[in-house]
DNA sequence: CGGTGGACCTGCTGGC
DNA sequence: TGCCAGCAGGTCCACC
């Protein structure tokens, strides 16, 4: 599910609700994720308090009192929500975390794919696990310099590199897609083939698109949510994610789709070199 | 090391 | 109507 626009709103929706807030309880229902959510019971978690929420790629980060931070994926399906109990247990809610505002910060995950752990936290304020993440694709580091340096290194096809972690962090397969039309590429060039303009085209179309995602309250196709409950109203500005089978919006032919690294990777055949 | 393909998990959709 | 294959915003691991 979310890729960074839509875990950039949750940050910000958690950042307003948790900050300041006291942790009095934990409690795991279903402990299965992607790792065990048990660890989280006998972490110490009481008693200490939100003090930020931030963000690095797809990951949120719940910094708490004592120098840890609770550093949380969605998968494909994850969704936050913080509300009061009055709201029945839903049920692939697998974590309650109880504050001392009387409301309760939930964890639902339909696919458990997601993970919620508490980590140490390093002097720039992240946990080391995510220190093999590559740039963040909105900070300055990211240059079309970087990109089309990093690509050389890359025969694979182009829309497999974009999506690497450890290239530029929080491009998934719906902003992939949406960037490579875009600039004009072809999701299947491989990353080295790229020039110095189409990787120009390709860190402008990420940033922007990204930028105007997060605006938008992030991508919902079916599951994701934002903190308040809200779906994401970037899927109507998509321009072909999803739409094989449909008119290009720029020359009108017919847009196909195949598959990248296992991932559906629609295109057009004509637009896209 | 880089690239590929499958595994993980649940639910929904579309075709027969 | 019912069943089954295939698919879904991601990541990790084993294998060539």
């Amino acid at each position: 599910m979310p890729e960074l626009p839509e875990a950039e709103n949750i940050v910000r929706g958690l950042r307003e609700k948790l900050t300041g807030r006291r942790i009095v309880d934990v409690v795991v229902y279903s402990p299965r994720l992607r790792t065990s959510l048990e660890p989280l019971v006998s972490a110490g978690l009481v008693g200490l308090s939100f003090t930020d929420v931030r963000r690095r790629g797809r990951y949120a980060i719940g910094v708490l009192s004592d120098g840890r931070g609770l550093l949380m994926h969605f998968g494909m399906s994850g969704v936050v929500r913080v509300e009061g109990s009055d709201i029945p247990k839903r049920k692939h809610e697998h974590v309650f975390i109880y504050l001392d505002d009387g409301n309760i910060f939930r964890f639902e995950d339909t696919r458990r794919f997601g993970m919620l752990e508490c980590h140490p936290l390093n002097r720039q304020g992240y946990p080391a696990c995510l220190d093999s993440l590559g740039p963040e694709p909105l900070s300055d580091a990211f240059t079309a310099q970087y990109l089309f340096q990093q690509a050389q290194k890359h025969r694979g096809p182009v829309k497999v590199f974009l999506m690497d972690n450890s290239v530029v962090t929080g491009v998934g397969n719906i902003y992939a897609t949406e960037v490579l039309f875009m600039a004009g590429v072809a999701p299947t060039r491989p990353a080295c083939e790229l020039t110095r303009p189409e990787s120009r085209k390709i860190v402008s179309a990420i940033k922007e698109t990204l930028l105007r995602a997060i605006d938008a309250g992030g991508t919902t196709i079916s599951d994701f949510l934002n903190v308040d409950g809200s779906r994401g109203q970037f899927v109507q500005q998509l321009l072909i994610y999803g739409k094989e089978g449909a008119s290009c919006p720029r020359c009108g032919g017919t847009l196909s789709a195949l598959k990248l690294g296992g991932r559906t990777s629609c295109y057009c055949p004509k637009c896209q070199k």
